[in-house]
DNA sequence: ATAATACGAAACGATTCGTATCGAGCCTTA
DNA sequence: TAAGGCTCGATACGAATCGTTTCGTATTAT
C-alpha cells in the first residue's frame, strides 16, 4: 500500500512539477522563451527558485518539458490508413499543431537547443525520435503488405519528409499549406508504391 | 578624389566595422555565439560600445554580418558541371564549411533568428535565398541544355536537398558525408535525368 | 566660423542568472 | 520515540550583461 520512496526524507511535491511546468508554457507561449524566466517562473506557479533549480539545470529546460507532454501527443500516426495518407494526417498534424505561437515557441527551443548539448539531446530523444520511429515504422508496414516496394530506403525518405517540413519552419521561414504536403508525400513515397489509384 | 559624402558632419570611420566585424566573428567562433558580448567586441576591437550600438542593433548582429561576409564566398555552384556534380559539389562545399565551430555557430545564428525579426529576414536574405537562386539557375539550365526532364519542380527538389542537409545539420543532429550527399542528389534529380550513365 | 555628425570613454539603472542560507515539514531507519 | 536526511518556500546575494545616456573631442560641409 504504502509509497516505496526508498530514500529517506521529505519526498518531492508532486504538485511542484505540474505546476512549473505549466506556468512555464503560459509565460513562454504569451511572451516568448526569454519572458520564461526562473523568476518569473517560480513567481507564477509559486515553486521556490530553488526548487526549480534542484529539478532543472534551467528555465528553457522547464519549457520544453512542458511542451513535449502538452504537443507530442497532437500529433498521431494511423497505421491503417494507406501510407501516402497516414504521412499527409501525420505531417499536416505537426504543421497544424505548430501553426501560431507554437511554432514560433518550437523555434526558439529548437534554436536554445543548438548550443547547449542537454537540450539537444532531449529534443532529438523526445521530439525527433519517437516520430522518425512512427514513420520507420509505418513505411515498413506499407512494405510488409505489398503497398511500397521494398526498395524504398526509409531513413533517406523520412529525411526528404521531415526535412523539407522543418526547412520551412525553421530555415526559409515559409508557410506550409495542405497541397504542398501532398505533393511533398506523393514526390518521396510515389514512385515507390506499388499500385496509383 | 575627394570622398562624395554630401552629409555634413564627421563622416563614418572606414574601419570601426571591420575591426567590430574581425571581432566578434572570432570571439563567437572561439567561445560561442553568447560569448560574443557588445562589451567584448568593444574592448577586443577597439570600438566603443555607442558606436556598435549606433550600426548594428545587437551583438548577434554584427557575428552574423562577420559571418556571412567570410563563410558565403565559400559555397560556389560551377555551372558548367552536369547537374548531379554541381549540386553534390556545391552541397558539399556547403556540408564542408559548416564543419567544426563555423557550423556550431551557423546553428547558433539560426536559433538566435527565431526570435528576432530583423535577423530573420537577414538570414533569409544574406544566407538562403541567394544559394536558392544559384540552385534554381543550375537546375533550369540543366532543362535548357536537355539534361533534365521539364516535369522538374525546382523548388520542390531545392526544399527536399537543402531541406535534408540543415534537417541533419540543425534538427537530428547527425553527421553528412559525400556519400550521403551524392544519394541525396540522386534520389531527388534522378528520376528526371534524360540519360543515366 | 558654425552647424552637424561621428568618435571613444565612462557611468547608469534594470534585469537575469545561479547559489546560498534559513526555518519548517515530512519520511525512513534505528 | 528519537535521530537523521531530504524537501519545501522565502529571501538575499554577487556577478554579468544589457541598452541608453552623457561627455568632450574630432572631422566634415556650408
Amino acid at each position: 500500500m504504502s509509497s516505496v520512496s526508498s530514500r529517506p526524507g521529505r519526498p518531492r511535491s508532486t504538485s511542484a512539477a505540474p505546476k512549473a511546468m505549466r506556468a512555464a508554457l503560459d509565460l513562454a507561449l504569451e511572451g516568448g522563451l526569454p519572458h520564461a524566466t526562473v523568476e518569473r517562473i517560480s513567481a507564477v506557479s509559486g515553486v521556490a527558485k530553488s526548487t526549480l533549480y534542484r529539478r532543472w539545470p534551467n528555465a528553457p529546460a522547464i519549457v520544453m518539458d512542458a511542451f513535449f507532454e502538452e504537443v507530442g501527443p497532437m500529433i498521431a500516426y494511423d497505421m491503417q490508413l494507406p501510407i501516402h495518407d497516414n504521412f499527409c494526417q501525420s505531417v499536416g498534424a505537426l504543421v497544424e499543431a505548430l501553426k501560431g505561437p507554437r511554432g514560433q515557441l518550437l523555434r526558439e527551443l529548437l534554436g536554445t537547443a543548438q548550443a547547449e548539448p542537454d537540450l539537444r539531446e532531449a529534443f532529438v530523444e523526445r521530439w525527433i525520435a519517437p516520430r522518425r520511429r512512427m514513420g520507420q515504422e509505418a513505411i515498413e508496414s506499407a512494405i510488409a503488405r505489398g503497398e511500397l516496394r521494398p526498395e524504398v530506403d526509409p531513413g533517406l525518405a523520412l529525411d526528404l519528409i521531415y526535412g523539407a517540413v522543418y526547412y520551412h519552419l525553421t530555415v526559409s521561414f515559409t508557410d506550409i499549406d495542405q497541397r504542398y504536403i501532398a505533393a511533398l508525400v506523393d514526390r518521396v513515397l510515389g514512385p515507390y508504391l506499388t499500385a496509383r489509384t
